[in-house]
DNA sequence: AAATGCATGTAACGCGTTACATGATTTT
DNA sequence: AAAATCATGTAACGCGTTACATGCATTT
């Protein structure tokens, strides 16, 4: 039985250091955040199971004042689970594009909203096209040595590709919107 | 409170034509499914559902030999909640591209492993892009004067821009793989 | 004879989110 | 005095998928 998602993103990020389940929800929001999420409320529990099938290793400790920090250490068996996902054939991720779904029944919609709608969107993209790029001239130059960073730039570029594409293809279909119906 | 993601997708499917779940079914896998998916078991208690609550009225059709079709219209109600649907934020899906995910801690892995995967996925959207140039170009002939030609353009065009980001991005980066990790 | 298509639905399950629950420390 | 941060976890719920269940008609 293959592992679910939510376990082999958290056996990557322990691979990498050992952590507690604090440490990764911060991860996941700082360093993942444009292509992935998990969730407090799913952490936790998972964590526990993977402990408990002996894919991690889990050292309590404890600190004055705090409430105790339980960090997880991946152990051979979790690493070899984790080679194997690296040859797994990816799962893609079934598409729910709401956007692309009122477009199509753009039609049956009240006037201008969906141009609105793309309004906004090409904004969003925009600042993400601009956030990425300043990540990635940040990266190149104070991750200059470090051993990830190749693997960094990957993703980020990954995103400033869709980012970009997403608002040249917005300018376009604004500007087909703007034109009478029958052209 | 809003409707569910999947209560609009049926809405503005039997707002376009009364349908039947199989219908919908169909309809979503060969119009929707580079953008939208979803399931039979799905389908069939949200009709349910949506009829209980009056956003559908059911006919059904006894035939011959067949079990009975049950074809959903879309009431007054319904295009009101359709309406406001379409002036509703639209809620991005939570990201998880498990590829990047894979990359992001491409230290990890064995090597050459990632090297294949990104060629496969190359190859995949490549396929892709193919497929949308087609589709475009066999709208724009056979469906010159349908209403809702611009709008399945909009929806096709975003797809060939995503999938021509992709293979670009693809191919800089099995190229960045190729040099030696000191470039 | 077997496979495919038409046609409808239910049951069980997995996954993940949100809200709940707690409480000390540090910053504003 | 209030808010934010550190830190861990549980409970309830919603959503959606997969597998189950059925059966006729048509095509191969």
């Amino acid at each position: 039985m293959p592992p679910n998602r939510t376990d082999v993103a958290l056996l990557a990020l322990i691979a990498a250091e050992p952590r507690s389940g604090y440490d990764i929800s911060q991860a996941v929001d700082r360093q993942l955040s444009h292509f992935w999420n998990e969730s407090f409320g799913n952490i936790y529990p998972r964590l526990k199971r993977l402990h408990e099938s002996g894919l991690l290793t889990r050292d309590t400790q404890r600190q004055e004042g705090h409430p105790e920090r339980h960090v997880y250490t991946i152990t051979d068996e979790g690493r070899e689970a984790l080679h194997s996902w690296f040859h797994d054939a990816i799962q893609p991720q079934p598409p729910r594009n709401e956007l692309l779904l009122k477009l199509f029944f753009g039609r049956l919609s009240p006037p201008g909203v969906l141009t609105a709608q793309l309004e906004k969107y090409r904004a969003q993209r925009a600042a993400t096209l601009a956030q990425l790029e300043a990540i990635r001239d940040m990266l190149r130059e104070r991750a200059r040595s470090h051993p990830d960073l190749r693997w960094w730039l990957m993703t980020v570029g990954a995103g400033i590709h869709a980012a970009r594409a997403a608002v040249e293809w917005a300018d376009e279909t604004l500007a087909t919107l703007e034109k009478p119906e029958d052209s």
